[in-house]
DNA sequence: GCAAATCTTAAAATTACTTTCAAAACTTTA
DNA sequence: TAAAGTTTTGAAAGTAATTTTAAGATTTGC
């Protein structure tokens, strides 16, 4: 199982709670506090909130996963790739990764970050998805 | 008070609640219904956070104000106002206007959008202020 | 295998947000 | 300008999201 290296190499105990939350990530694409909480608790019939909330956020501490916020809709989470953006359709819901490199978009211009020594740029957008389209 | 006519244009009422909420906004240029409760109660020593809330919603609703979702804060509320994007302070959490307009950076490059229709794009920069920069 | 460090879980607590509903405040309409 | 209708306010109750606590269980490095 290779996501048991993915928590070594991040210092992060690889107990099987973990595995699995990475596992429905990955699989998932993105992933709500919930919807994981539906789909673990089948496998970890004892597993608590409480448990998720914490992994969630040590994994984001060392940044094995992000958390992708979306105007007007639950926060999701997603294994950490390479850089990418995001849109989401506002008619069903449906968020995807699209290939547009943040920093690469700023870096070829010079913007005024007023001062600011910029870690990581977040891109949502938000639209209506081809299926919501022909409805 | 312009803040009367800003209400009416948008086809809500100009309740003095209302228009301590935008006067205040105004003035912080971003702020958390916290925030905004801590001051407005100030002012209208009986007001409830369920008038905050659902005044904020009608005001976005109208697209008079707008939600500011940023990783690892609280959502935070501005006034509507001609396009830009947001840097956040990961140090003291502070968050400014940049003068970068999402949709044009867009425009004249043809990203692969996945089919879907944009309506809107929300971009959020995070890095470390001038002043935490010294520090 | 053992010890140290870390993790899991239930339960309670806290914080965030929404709904309900009656009263008050506005707007119509005639 | 009074009655009728509509919207808004705010208290209270309700739901949802997240955190804390403390005790027992697991993982890891040696």
């Amino acid at each position: 199982m290779k996501y048991q290296e993915l928590l070594k190499q991040h210092r992060l105990k690889a107990t099987p709670q973990r595995m699995a939350i990475i596992e429905l990530m990955y699989n998932a694409g993105h992933i709500t506090i919930e919807e994981l909480y539906q789909s673990i608790v089948k496998k970890f019939a004892s597993i608590s909130l409480a448990t998720l909330y914490k992994n969630i956020h040590s994994m984001m501490d060392v940044s094995l996963i992000r958390e992708v916020k979306v105007p007007g809709y639950k926060t999701k989470y997603e294994i950490e790739k390479s850089e990418h953006a995001h849109v989401m359709c506002t008619s069903c819901g449906e968020l995807k990764d699209i290939s547009l490199n943040p920093s690469s978009l700023l870096e070829n211009r010079q913007f005024d970050l007023a001062g600011y020594k910029a870690d990581d740029v977040a891109i949502v957008i938000s639209g209506i998805c081809p299926n919501c389209q022909k409805k």
